[in-house]
DNA sequence: ACCTGAACACCGTTCAAGT
DNA sequence: ACCTGAACACCGTTCAAGT
């Protein structure tokens, strides 16, 4: 798969060219473009979901920040669950920065699509939700995942492949330092947060705000 | 803004045209279709913000379905503030179904971009958050944000424009009657929540999840 | 300073023609 | 059944030339 080079790098001619066949014979295969992408997506996003199932070759959690108050044993489960196919989803979108903006996992009518929201969905069951919970709960947990990935994948694009990781988050850093930045204290203030942050870990936070969140809703 | 064709159907002839000037004339003004995009999420998403701000012209608010179990009036301040905030974005994300997947807010040069983290960040440091909470926090809400209203962006976009909301709800849900949906049994427990779901109720129910999760982190 | 439009270098898609 | 590649209808971008 040559799609370092992202989605718009990804021509059907270079990809004939890749397979040693002429351009038209994708054709054959695929309705077209789009179809070649939504292919490539569920066969990701598969793999992740049967990454979490198994266990194996999953990437390790970040430690839960948040006392989530409780110590029934199927809400505990429950979260644990939802952690592990949150973390494998944003995992994937990681290693594939092209995968987050190109995944409409919720509704999409490709077979991954829904078992992702199946897996979101039996955890919140079994947490004692109602099913109007149940159902917000699960299109948040899928919109946060997505969300976040790609805001991230963006935000790495973005920066100079050249420069080591340190010298990247120095250059934007000092930039807040600027009069430009006067009017946002707050950003300033996020200075030392910004330079020491670890993608993963800050995703695993905010999943885990929403986790908290939808404990405290089952317990009240 | 002829953006009712999408990103892609905006091209550089079309907008040359509509403005009765040369094709070429456009890259004196800027520096390409990139930029013309950029600008256009700044300015769209800079009136979400002066909405927000000013508290005029604001989408009615869908009521909060959590207990916050809180009633310390700086904490509550800030949650009325944040939703202010969140309701108002993806409003105009709602408006403009290509908003969404364009919108990297945060980090963003643009300085609007800058405006959404500053008034995420704002407050959560006036709910007495830490800071590294504060940073994972505003983190979450702009990715929640984005991401539910790019899902929700494509999911209307899929669906046939001809047809009434309530048919197109029927089809979707009358194919999670079919044997390919054996697999997913809590997916057609949902088929009467889908029926009756709202865009921005949906969206209000997991930002509210959102802030429930910080007000109790900010507790703890 | 500001605009023009032909020209360029690409795309995805189609399709008559091959094996 | 499966493949080929020229041809088509588009893009965004550049640039010598105009006013």
């Amino acid at each position: 798969m040559l799609d370092a080079h992202g989605v718009r790098g990804l021509t059907l001619r270079g990809l004939a060219a890749e397979l040693g066949g002429g351009l038209g014979s994708i054709y054959w295969y695929v309705s077209g473009k789009y179809e070649l992408l939504e292919l490539a997506c569920d066969e990701l996003i598969g793999r992740a979901l049967d990454a979490a199932d198994t266990e194996e070759r999953l990437v390790p959690s970040p430690p839960m920040e948040v006392d989530l108050g409780t110590d029934d044993e199927a809400v505990l489960d429950a979260v644990r669950s939802l952690r592990r196919v949150g973390l494998a989803l944003f995992d994937q979108m990681d290693r594939h920065p092209w995968l987050a903006a190109q995944a409409q996992l919720g509704g999409a009518e490709r077979s991954n699509g829904l078992r992702v929201w199946e897996s979101m969905g039996r955890p919140l069951a079994a947490m004692g939700l109602t099913e109007r919970q149940q159902f917000h709960g699960s299109t948040a947990l899928t919109g946060y995942v997505v969300g976040v990935a790609a805001e991230m994948s963006l935000q790495d694009r973005a920066a100079d492949p050249d420069l080591p990781k340190g010298e990247q988050l120095d250059l934007v850093v000092g930039r807040w330092q600027s009069p430009d930045y006067d009017d946002f204290p707050w950003i300033r203030s996020m200075t030392e947060q910004f330079r020491g942050h670890d993608d993963i870990v800050q995703f695993a936070a905010g999943l885990d705000l929403l986790l908290l969140g939808l404990v405290r809703q089952a317990q009240g």
